[in-house]
DNA sequence: ACAAACCCTTACGCAAGCGTTAGGGTTATC
DNA sequence: GATAACCCTAACGCTTGCGTAAGGGTTTGT
């Protein structure tokens, strides 16, 4: 991975609704929102399937309130599709992206194995392998084995920030004295307090090795 | 940042040194190497600045050592010049760049600051930093608030990747499950044991809610 | 003098993940 | 029926950090 993450900002919007997509109203097929989490524990096992008809029967999302309720742009959202993450439920008489609410899972599922260093592409294959698997059992099996190396990937990138993370800290505290340091005291013995060498004579950490992320500012420069 | 970082490859050659440039020889005042290192503790206090000039006068690398020794390509050091983050010490008539060997130190810092999730352009700025600072205090101060930051962000990506870490391993004990899974069972019950409510329903997990990094597959699809 | 290894400059290419027009419909509200 | 606020498709743009030629010298050894 390149380098490390910069998270999204969230949108700045506050309506989470757009301008009542999809009302329920009669004629409508798609709408009969609510009651679905109070029946689903006992058709659970019963039943997943009515149970998750159910949940697509509940207001769609357009694009915009998706992007919005994930922290993502539209046009992201647009290009997970061109890509074959995310695909919506429906589209509106006009060619309007109608969304079920699961898609927020999709789309935070995909916004996660990102942020675990996947790239698009990498997570596309995810779904390919799962959809082209021969039973949900086989397809897990498959999804679990990529899991498992991305889980070593991200362990071995969590050792090495940690270490760098311990010597940045490490750099941050040589640095701390630094401050007392008299550049008057400096310019008297090396003429020009500037110089490279003066901080590397310093008196004050005498004992202590320059620490490589100071080392490097006065190295080979380009002045 | 985008996302994890992925190390470079150390190059195949083996030799560190190469067809033997900048040899020691008369009338060439570049070249006295090798003892520097034995008189440097004495001179080290006494004057910083004629044990970096002698540092200088070791042999030099031409850009090829210095990839070598550095993990990096050619191509990236060049890159690096231009960017503004290294220079040679000097090039030979034929223009051949020539390094010290502290461009090491400079090539190694570049990389880790690289690796703690700076672009090269931020640190090319720490260099112009330290260049504009009318003292070396000062210049260190400077660094050292940038330094603080970038620790800041680090620990900031580090938190979010351990969590992340645990949610993927989460769900590989989730995944576990599945393998005891009998895709007949499934079939059985559901028809189609390729169902994504097949796994969602599986009664080897009824307590344990589905993780979010495996709902995801099976949620608003592309299927 | 010639080959093998290097090196130089210039400049286009590329992968990722969207950003940003550009031009033009759609929905819901007043 | 006129807005405002959205949405659509298509397609080029942008950033980062080099990769990869292309065309042509330089060093060193034999």
């Amino acid at each position: 991975m390149p380098e490390l993450h910069r998270l999204p900002i969230l949108g700045g919007r506050t309506a989470p609704v757009s301008r009542a997509v999809a009302e329920p109203g009669q004629g409508d097929p798609l709408s009969v929102a609510g009651a679905a989490a109070a029946v689903a524990p006992i058709a659970y096992l019963d039943d997943g399937r009515a149970h998750r008809e159910e949940a697509q029967r509940e207001e769609l999302l357009q694009v915009g309130d998706l992007a919005r309720e994930c922290g993502k742009t539209v046009r992201a959202i647009h290009h997970y599709e061109a890509v074959g993450l995310l695909k919506p439920h429906t589209r509106s008489k006009g060619r309007y992206r109608l969304y079920g609410r699961d898609a927020i899972a999709r789309v935070r599922w995909i916004h996660k194995l990102h942020e675990l260093g996947m790239t698009l592409t990498d997570i596309q294959e995810i779904l390919a392998l799962w959809e082209r698997a021969p039973s949900a059992p086989d397809g897990m099996r498959e999804i679990r084995a990529v899991y498992h190396q991305r889980l070593a990937a991200v362990r071995e990138q969590l050792e090495r920030l940690t270490l760098l993370e311990r010597e940045l800290f490490a750099s941050l505290r040589y640095l701390d004295t630094c401050d007392t340091c008299d550049p008057n005291l400096l310019t008297a013995r090396f003429g020009d307090a500037h110089h490279a060498d003066a901080c590397s004579s310093c008196t004050h950490h005498v004992e202590e090795p320059e620490p490589e992320l100071v080392a490097g500012l006065h190295a080979g420069g380009h002045t």
